[in-house]
Formats: C-alpha cells, sequence, structure tokens
DNA sequence: AACTATTTATAAGA
DNA sequence: TTCTTATAAATAGTT
C-alpha cells in the first residue's frame, strides 16, 4: 500500500528501513489498540528496534500481568550485576536488558567509526562477531554454573566417602584397643552403608528445565 | 477501510464483534510478521480471546526471551489459585510449549465431541477445567523435582555433619584410650574443619536459571 | 467463506 | 526529518 508493490525480505537501504520501521511499527501498535478497543480482547506487542529501543502495547490485564513480570525480570539481571568483579563467575545472565545494551552499545560503537556504506558490511560481521562471542560468554557462564553445581554435590559425596573410611579406620583401631582394654565403644557401630543408601548417588534429575 | 469508516469501540453485536476479531487479529500477526521481515527487527505479538484462546506472534531471538516471560507469567498466574493446600512452593514452571501442545490437543478433542453450537459453552468450561488440572499437574511435577534436588543436597549436608560429629567423638575416645595406654593413632589428627571449610556449606549458587 | 465498496496504511517523492 | 500523494492493502458490510 504506497506507490509500489513491496517484497516482503529485508530492505537493504538503511533509511528507507529505518522510515518504513518507524511507519510500520507505529502502524502495529495502531492495529493492536484498535484490535483491544473494538474486541475487548487481551493484546500484547512488544517490538525490539535494530539498535534495542523497545517499543510495546499491552492493554488492561495484559498490561498488569506482563509489565509485573518483566520487572521482575530486570530486577533479578540486576542484582547479578555486582559480581563480575570477583575471579568466579556464577553470573545469572538471564540477558535481556542487559545484554542488550551491551550489544547496543557496540552497535553504536562500530556504527560511529564505520558510518559510510562502504564499511557496512564490515561492522555487521564485527557486529556478528561480537554478539556470537558474547553469546558465548553467557552460555559458559551457564555451563559453568552447571559444572559448579555438579561439584558441590560431588564433593558433598567424596567428603562423606573419606569420612566413612576414616571412621572404619578408627573403629578398627578402637575395636584393637577394646579387645586388650574393654575400652567402651557401645555407641558406634551404627552402619553407614545404609546412609549411603539414602543418598541418591545415581540421581539423574536434570539440574535445569531451560 | 470498509464499507463505513468504524468508530474504535466494543462492537456490541455478537458475531460481528466475533468476525472482525478473526479477521484484525490475522491482520495484525500478518502485519507483524511484515515488520519484522522488512525492518529485521524482533517482534512478538501476543492476542488472547474472549474466551482466553492464545494467538501470537514471535520471530528469532525474541521468542527465547519473550516465551520464558510469558511461561512466567502462565506460572505466576497457577501458582497464585491451586498451591494454598500445599505448604512451599519453589515453582519454577518454565513451560509453554509441551503445555500448550497439550491443551490444544485437549481442545481439539473437546470440539470434536461437541461440535454444534448447543454445546459451545459447556465445552469451554470443560476445556477451562481440563486447562487447568494439567496444568497444576504439570506445576506439581515440577516443583516436587526441585524439591528432590534440594533435598538431595541438604541429606548430603547433613549426613557429612553427622559423620564429623561422630568422628569428633571417636577421636576423643581414642585420644583418652591413647593417654593411658600409648595407643599408636599417628594418622588420626588431622582437623575436619579444614574440609568443612573446602565444602561450600553456603554455597548460594541458584538452583535453576529461571 | 467470498465479494466489493471504502477506508487505511504506507512507499516514494518533495 | 516531516508532509504529501499515489497506490496497495485491509476490512466492514453484504451475499
Amino acid at each position: 500500500m504506497g506507490r509500489r508493490k513491496l517484497e516482503i525480505k529485508r530492505i537493504e537501504n538503511k533509511s528507507s528501513r529505518l522510515v518504513t520501521f518507524s511507519k510500520r511499527r507505529t502502524g502495529l501498535i495502531e492495529k493492536a489498540r484498535q484490535l483491544s478497543g473494538l474486541c475487548d480482547v487481551d493484546v500484547a506487542v512488544i517490538v525490539f528496534s535494530a539498535r534495542g529501543k523497545l517499543y510495546e502495547f499491552f492493554n488492561g490485564r495484559t498490561a498488569n500481568s506482563v509489565e509485573h513480570i518483566l520487572a521482575r525480570y530486570e530486577a533479578e539481571n540486576r542484582s547479578t550485576k555486582g559480581d563480575s568483579q570477583d575471579s568466579e563467575l556464577p553470573l545469572k545472565c538471564k540477558k535481556f536488558r542487559t545484554c542488550k545494551q551491551l550489544l547496543q552499545m557496540v552497535d553504536r560503537l562500530v556504527e560511529e567509526n564505520n558510518n559510510d556504506d562502504n564499511h557496512k558490511e564490515l561492522s555487521v560481521v564485527e557486529m556478528t562477531n561480537l554478539e556470537e562471542e558474547l553469546n558465548a560468554a553467557l552460555m559458559q557462564t551457564r555451563s559453568r554454573k552447571t559444572q559448579l553445581m555438579m561439584e558441590h554435590v560431588s564433593t558433598l559425596q567424596q567428603q562423606e566417602k573419606d569420612l566413612i573410611n576414616e571412621k572404619e579406620e578408627i573403629v578398627q583401631q578402637n575395636a584393637s584397643a577394646e579387645n586388650v582394654f574393654g575400652t567402651g565403644g557401645g555407641g558406634l557401630n551404627n552402619d553407614l552403608s545404609v546412609n549411603q543408601m539414602d543418598s541418591p548417588q545415581h540421581l539423574t534429575l536434570p539440574l535445569f528445565i531451560t
């Protein structure tokens, strides 16, 4: 619905793309408003610009609930920010806003340096690489967290074994002493292997739903 | 854009409203698809019909983020409903797709059995009940899984403590025996509190990313 | 569900 | 950018 029919594929000319984005974004949100108003239904529209700016439309109940959840989501992201200085990275990068902001910054930097069309390809490539690196870092962080969980469990299990061994050693020595001198060792003969049974060593519940 | 201009307010005639809903919902989602395709941006559209049926459009990366948010949304709604019986609710219902597919199947079944208009209302009620039951079951399952994880760790930690206590007991008794009879207890004086330090008892890594 | 008369949205141009 | 205008697209009411 313009001077000519437009194929639905990425508009390569940047300014055209931006103009179209602005117009169609406005149109989309207006359509959402109308649908909601005419038909009395709940509608939500969320649009992220290429630079990561958020545009949204919510109505009624949808607004209350979803916005509330978004707020919580952001709050959680914030709470994991201060940890990054320390050696370990138990970051919970749920990344949404923070990660996006990072990418936005990168995007902006690249665009500032190469503002002409000749460098666009390069910029895109660099940005894509950065994106992938950031994403990889994110995944590694998650993986690391999982590993820490596993190690924690392993450590506890190993300590349990060690203590059992040590205890058996002592009981033996104690017993031989008892044989000779009759030392009272009454309360020490409970079988630890029973406790080991109670401990689900082969628990295979996945750590994450993801 | 029709035979006459339409005020943007609730369409009171029910069948008109339903027809308009169908047309405009389709249009809105198509517009979202176009915006996403033309401008290479992330778009999400979510529409709940009056009866609560969900229509949606997501693209690419947005899907990841927003589906999580929606999953939480649903989880939060349910968790305030069915859990009043149990004490704790460490629920993390991320479910969306599986759950949705389940509900769609139910939807289809109900519609097949009551295909005439007379039974529509009833079908909706039944379907809603089924939906809630299925959702509750799903959440409970997840909750249970989380609880098992937590219990596993707790068990290991408790066993560790017990063993340490027992060992100290034995060491003490051993030591007194040694004082009297000079029993060779050379290798037994390693301080277990060191091991306790190695065990990250206050490890606060969250179990789930959610 | 199809069909049109109209209204809307919007692509290109200024 | 923002405004204008020609044209495509969406859709309200009809069948």
